[in-house]
Formats: C-alpha cells, sequence, structure tokens
RNA sequence: GGGACUUUAGCCAAGCGGUAAGGCGUGGGACUGCAACUCCCUGAUCACCAGUUCAAAUCUGGUAGGUCCCUCCA
C-alpha cells in the first residue's frame, strides 16, 4: 500500500518496521479546556487508518497522549479555581467521553506527561551530555543547530527560519531558534529536576512518550497540519540528537476543519464542542461527512454536508437491516468473506476514503436490487460490512425472535391475501421492533 | 519575507498523461393496496494564459482567487 509521507512529500509505498505489526502515534490533546470538533479529525482519520490496518490484518499498537502538564492548564487552574491536576483529570475524562460518543475505539495507549515525568528528566540528561541542550539558570533549551536537515519536515530550512519576522528574541536562548525542553517555574504545579523547579516542554513528550513504548522509531506518527511546525519538526530534532532517526517512517498529516473557509480554532472564537455537536449529529454521520473529503484535504463544515451524510446513512442502514432481515427470515447460510480487493485497492492508495464511500453506495445500490429482484446477495452484503468496520461506522442489525419470524411471515401472509387491515396492524408491530 | 496546500457541474467530491467516478439536490419516469424503502433516466471540457506531447483536468512556466504554517493551536 502507498502512504503519501510528509516527511518526503511523497507516495511511498509501506513498509512496517516489524511484518504483521503496526506502531503508531497521534499527538492528543492538552487538557485544559473541552476539545471542539477540528480537534476529532484526527480521532477520527486514525482510527481509520488503525481500523484499515486491522482488516489487512495486522496487529496495531497505537499510542495518543494527554498533554496534562502545560502553562495552559496552569491558567485554566486559577480560572476555575481548581488544583492544576483537578483541571487535568477533569478535561481527561472529558475528552474520553468525547471519544467514546465519537465511537472511536482503536487507540491502546494513552500516556500522560505526568507518569512520563522521570523519563522525561532522563532524555532531558541525555541531550544534555551529549551536548545538544544546555542549562540556562533553570531552563533547558535544545540547540537547533546542531541539526544538520532541520526543518526536512516542514520544508524550511535554518536561514529560511531565522528571516521569518516572527522568531522571538530571548535574550536567555543561545540562537532564538532554540526550543524550550524544560521551563523554570515555581508557580502552580511543578516538580524538582537536576535544573531546578519547573515543567517539561510540549516538544519532549512525545518523543519521550514513543521512546518509552515502542522504541526508537515508530511506523507512523500523526496529527493537524498546523504541528507540522514547529512540534513535529522538534520531535524529529530530538529523536535525531539521541537517535539518529526521524522517529517514524512515515508522517502523516491531516488537513483542518474549516468554518466558512477559515480555520477552526480556540483563539479566533469560531469553534463547535465536540460534545455538543455530537448531540446534532450521529457519529455515523459525522464520519462520513468527513471521510467524503480525503484526509489531507481541508474539510469546511457545512449543514448541507451533514444533511447529505444523513441521508448516505440512512440508505446504508435501510439496505443492511433489509438483508439482516432477509438472512434471518430464510435462514440463509454463508461463509464470511473477509477481505475484498477492490477495498483494497482503494485503500491502498492513501486511504482513499471518498473513493471508498463511492463504493459503498455502488454496493448497497447493488444489495437493494439484488434484494429486489431476489439475486444472491450475501457477499455484497458482506463487502459492505467491510467498509462499514473499516470507516467504523457502526449499525444495530434486529436479532429476530421466534415470534418475530412468525409476525413476519404472518405480515407477507396478510399481504398476499389482500388482508391489509391485518398487514397493517402486523406492519406496525414490526416496525416497532425496528425490523421493518 | 519564507514554506506548503488548493481552484473540477447548483453543492460536496474522485481523477495523477489517453478524450470527465460517485453522492446530494433538481427535473422526469418505474415499482406499490396505502406509506416508507427502492430502482431507472437527467447535468460540467476541469479558474485563466502560454508551453511540452500524437495525446493534458492531469506535466512545465506564468496570471488571478482561496486556505494553512513560520514557536498557543488537531
Amino acid at each position: 500500500m502507498k502512504i503519501y509521507n510528509s516527511l518526503t512529500d511523497k507516495l511511498e509505498e509501506f513498509i512496517p518496521i516489524e511484518k504483521g505489526k503496526i506502531t503508531m502515534y497521534v499527538c492528543g490533546p492538552t487538557v485544559y479546556n473541552y476539545v471542539h470538533i477540528g480537534n476529532m479529525r484526527p480521532a477520527i482519520t486514525f482510527d481509520m487508518v488503525a481500523n484499515y490496518f486491522k482488516y489487512l490484518g495486522y496487529e496495531v499498537r497505537y499510542a495518543s497522549n494527554f498533554t496534562d502538564i502545560n502553562p495552559k492548564i496552569i491558567n485554566a487552574a486559577k480560572e476555575l479555581g481548581l488544583t492544576e491536576r483537578e483541571v487535568a483529570d477533569k478535561f481527561i475524562k472529558a475528552y474520553l467521553d468525547d471519544i467514546n460518543s465519537y465511537q472511536c475505539s482503536c487507540v491502546t495507549d494513552r500516556p500522560t506527561v505526568l507518569e512520563n515525568l522521570s523519563n522525561i528528566i532522563d532524555f532531558i540528561s541525555k541531550l544534555i551530555e551529549l551536548d545538544y541542550a544546555y542549562n540556562v539558570d533553570g531552563d533547558v533549551y535544545f540547540r537547533v543547530r546542531k541539526i544538520k536537515d532541520y526543518g526536512k519536515l516542514s520544508n524550511n530550512t535554518i536561514a529560511e527560519l531565522e528571516s521569518g519576522a516572527r522568531v522571538e528574541i530571548d535574550a536567555k536562548k543561545e540562537d532564538p531558534l532554540d526550543f524550550a525542553l524544560w521551563r523554570k517555574t515555581d508557580s502552580g504545579e511543578n516538580f524538582s529536576s537536576p535544573w531546578g523547579r519547573g515543567i517539561p516542554g510540549w516538544h519532549t513528550e512525545c518523543v519521550v512518550m514513543i521512546n518509552n513504548l515502542f522504541g526508537s522509531k515508530i511506523d507512523i506518527h500523526g496529527g493537524g497540519v498546523d504541528l507540522k511546525f514547529p512540534h513535529h519538526e522538534n520531535e524529529i530534532a530530538q529523536s535525531k540528537a539521541l537517535n539518529n532517526n526521524y522517529l517514524a517512517n512515515y508522517w502523516m498529516h491531516n488537513g483542518h476543519i474549516n468554518v466558512d473557509g477559515t480555520k477552526m480554532s480556540k483563539s479566533l472564537n469560531n469553534f463547535i464542542l465536540a460534545k455538543d455537536f455530537i448531540k446534532k449529529y450521529r457519529p455515523n454521520v459525522i464520519k462520513l461527512a468527513m471521510f467524503k473529503t480525503h484526509y489531507r484535504l481541508p474539510f469546511n463544515i457545512s449543514d448541507n454536508l451533514f444533511n447529505e451524510a444523513i441521508t448516505l446513512d440512512e440508505r446504508i442502514y435501510n439496505s443492511l437491516k433489509q438483508a439482516s432481515v432477509k438472512i434471518q427470515v430464510d435462514n440463509i447460510k454463508y461463509s464470511k468473506l473477509m477481505q475484498d480487493v477492490k477495498i483494497n485497492e482503494i485503500m491502498d492508495d492513501d486511504f482513499n476514503t471518498p473513493n471508498l464511500i463511492s463504493y459503498l453506495l455502488e454496493l448497497v445500490k447493488e444489495l437493494n436490487s439484488s434484494l429486489r429482484t431476489g439475486l444472491s446477495f450475501t457477499e455484497i452484503y458482506d463487502k459492505i460490512n467491510l467498509i462499514v468496520g473499516v470507516l467504523g461506522l457502526h449499525y444495530e442489525m434486529p436479532t429476530m425472535s421466534e415470534d418475530d419470524l412468525k409476525t413476519y411471515n404472518a405480515w407477507l401472509t396478510a399481504k398476499k391475501e389482500k388482508n391489509f387491515n391485518e398487514a397493517d396492524k402486523l406492519r406496525t408491530q414490526l416496525i416497532d421492533k425496528n425490523i421493518l
């Protein structure tokens, strides 16, 4: 299969580090507030990625962190009148609730900064030993200049970055481009270290967690495009310094969610909270709407789009339900399909979900026709279910009891005998049981 | 100032050199005891200009829009 690698800006043949296994990591939220639906795009996208690998038969280990120690949390704690720990715990729980209600289920590890503190301190110490980092009065910075191809991921060079207007001048740093690995602070929740009390810098935690969970390198590192620089670039810099690799073989970045053509962000205050949005639309609908656009492109939110997705969701559901009922009523036995070449062909092309949905709808149409004409349909039914699984959609199929089967057959008979009063009565019963 | 992405029918969106998938919507049919579901038909020469090629939406150069990043940000 081919994956678009942001590191090289090329579509590359995917080769796992270890045969049959996938290791992936996606940057998770800083837990100082409720997340908005923009934050859900990576969660939904990489869940699909993991689902597809599972479909292919891979064993997937997928980590996503919580940034639970961060200056923003200290600020939030002041505003809310809580401790930093209470803020972090509150929004970790809220995030997990969101993930649950959006039906994303592939993450296997959720490391926190707190539980990795000693690893982080060890990591920074090594960087200092190797002269890649330096301590200035309790702040520790990374020497960006020591990394030869710094900027590879974001297509920048050190010279270009320097000429950029917005580089902050900080007298403590040797170089304006250097970034903090450890920040000195004695306010809020802070921790002791060889350099005094403080908190770890954001860019370090992800590298440390990856090293800790998976070793020096993973298959896939994901996140939103906005994290390319500086966050991911700095992760790479640290990994190059310590392990002489790019941390991940494949870097994947999802596009943003836009509102009226502009990025949704907390600072612009044009965001919709994930927990509110899910009240309006089912997870299937949100996923279908998102997957109709390729994950790398921006996704512009509009009611029109979601209403369309509602229609799709209902079509898929109706079709599957009819097939499922038919299988039960006629007691059809068949062996399940494990894969479908067409699905592989589509998804092997950098997770081309828009085309997968097209294929899905073709199959739905075919299934509907087959159900009408009485042709064999179980293979189509299976293919649809495979796609549904890859996309992380969920459809509840009715399980028919003996009585239900009797009612169903009685309904058919009543219709045939043109006993419409009776037929309508039975139909109402079946509809109530969600069978029709 | 630097970097990246993007422009395809009313809307969303595939395509990655061989004469435009799919969906929604619209309009028209069919099926049906009624309803729901369902099925069929219905539309674009791909922002613009120039070039490469037997052949370009697809490659190259330029013009004009839009978006994002350049140390808060999925």
